[in-house]
DNA sequence: GTTCCCCAACTTTTCCCAACATTTTTATCC
DNA sequence: GGATAAAAATGTTGGGAAAAGTTGGGGAAC
């Protein structure tokens, strides 16, 4: 979902872990602290983090071992260790056990955040690819659903959420639907609709013209498969709504048309 | 992409034709029909056409040869073929030309229906396959641009976005957010936050257009873990507050949209 | 003292179910 | 075969619970 860029900061000095923080912050990142290695491995399971920045050198633990146990539990977790006294051979100790990065004291801020940038930089671009992986296989998967004949139940299903906002708008005819700010124009008059009404709205415009069964309709707007009859009742008390937004007359309607025993359909032009 | 969903019924037996208009007008189809193949072809570039249905046997020309026009002029145009006197030679023929189907009359409702929904299915199924072969072609240039080089497809946009660094303005569209003054600008008029107020709008500006669940804006601005009962309500505080300074109609929010369960977001053109 | 944070109570909106009304289809009778 | 009743599906309306929006105020910070 969203990156939220959570750094953990572990020093046993008070004043240089909120400076490291606040300037963290400041930059938009969510900074979490810990005054010794032992508090600071104990939020490990606890929390969600993105990265770890440690002095190499604590009361309780050396900096060394806390980055061994940090590499134990997550791998994949980078973790930026900080000295005062340059010691060559601990830095490539710090470098061999998985450390990211080895910075000296003073810390500069611009340092502080250059790195900082870097390294969330090179995790996102890792997870955006993991992503994209994951989407290009379900893709191939749909694709080989359909091409395999007939089952556009789950494979359409999959992916209108896959999608979540790719573009802001859906056009279809005099229908415009805004899809990040969730509103509905229709002739260039504006219509509101409460955000589930607008969701059965967007899956009948993404079939559109075609008819859209009942389950389809439910399980693409709200995202859970019903049993029929409780497609039946719940479309069409939506439907019903979104008739009163955007028909003329709602004893004709000319836009949602039902189709007896099967769905709706929604006819723009 | 504008697919009208219309039906072209071709057939000179006024009361067969008008039987099978209903059938498929009842269904919830547009049905256009005409009484032999000449003004059927004329139909053929005045109107956007979906399928159609086509007597084989009529008084002004073969079906088989009013075919080979309909293939000729729009080759991805599903036709449905039918006939009093099965043929074999003549249903090969016609299956050889590109007919979608080949029916025995006396023609069933259900069958003309079955054979509709199939037909037009097929039809959404190979917009839906073009759709996803096209997708996945962006996923994989993105990627390729991932892999390639630290130098990410919409790199100025994402990145900058997410891992701000220390610049002065953050600009998103009409809204301009001094982070050294922290004030802001929308619309070049300047309105006035509280300091957490403020913090607010850069995280949700941080990741627009994305969502931004309760917990992580709470965590993100303020900068302190909380449960998600407290965060929702200490996010609808603040996002009120936010609202009645930029929105210029508190009731229907154009900038500050909620997404109910999860979170907010910030939409700007 | 003023501004701002945060809690808490209250109002409105939204979701979902369920009852009732209306239309369409099917069954039954003559 | 046509009229009428029964059944089924759709349309309409109301309400309760949960979520979001709104308002007020105490207390801390400046």
């Amino acid at each position: 979902m969203t990156i939220s860029g959570r750094i953990l900061v572990i020093d046993d000095d008070l004043s240089l872990r909120q400076t490291l923080a606040r300037i963290l912050h400041r930059a938009g990142f969510e900074v979490i602290t810990a005054a010794d290695a032992a508090e600071g491995l104990a939020l490990l399971s606890q929390q969600t983090l993105d990265l770890i920045y440690m002095d190499i050198r604590m009361p309780d633990m050396d900096g060394l071992e806390a980055l061994k146990v940090v590499r134990d539990r997550l791998p994949e977790l980078p973790v930026i260790l900080f000295t005062a006294q340059p010691d060559l051979s601990s830095a490539l100790d710090a470098l061999r056990n998985g450390a990211t990065d080895y910075l000296l004291k003073p810390l500069k801020p611009e340092t502080i955040l250059e790195s900082t940038r870097a390294v969330l930089d090179q995790l996102e671009r890792e997870r955006r690819k993991e992503e994209i992986q994951l989407k290009i296989t379900e893709l191939q998967e749909e694709l080989q659903d359909l091409e395999s004949k007939d089952s556009p139940k789950q494979g359409s299903n999959a992916t209108s959420r896959i999608f979540p906002g790719d573009e802001r708008y859906f056009k279809l005819g005099k229908l415009t639907l805004d899809l990040h700010a969730r509103r509905v124009t229709i002739n260039d008059h504006l219509v509101s609709l409460s955000p589930v009404a607008f969701e059965y709205l967007l899956v009948l415009a993404r079939h559109s013209p075609n008819i859209v069964n009942y389950q389809t309709l439910v399980a693409e707007a709200q995202g859970y498969q019903v049993e029929i009859q409780e497609a039946q009742n719940l479309a069409k008390w939506y439907l019903h709504h979104i008739r009163k937004a955007i028909e003329p007359d709602t004893k004709k309607p000319t836009y949602l048309i039902n189709v007896r025993g099967t769905g709706y359909r929604l006819v723009v032009d």
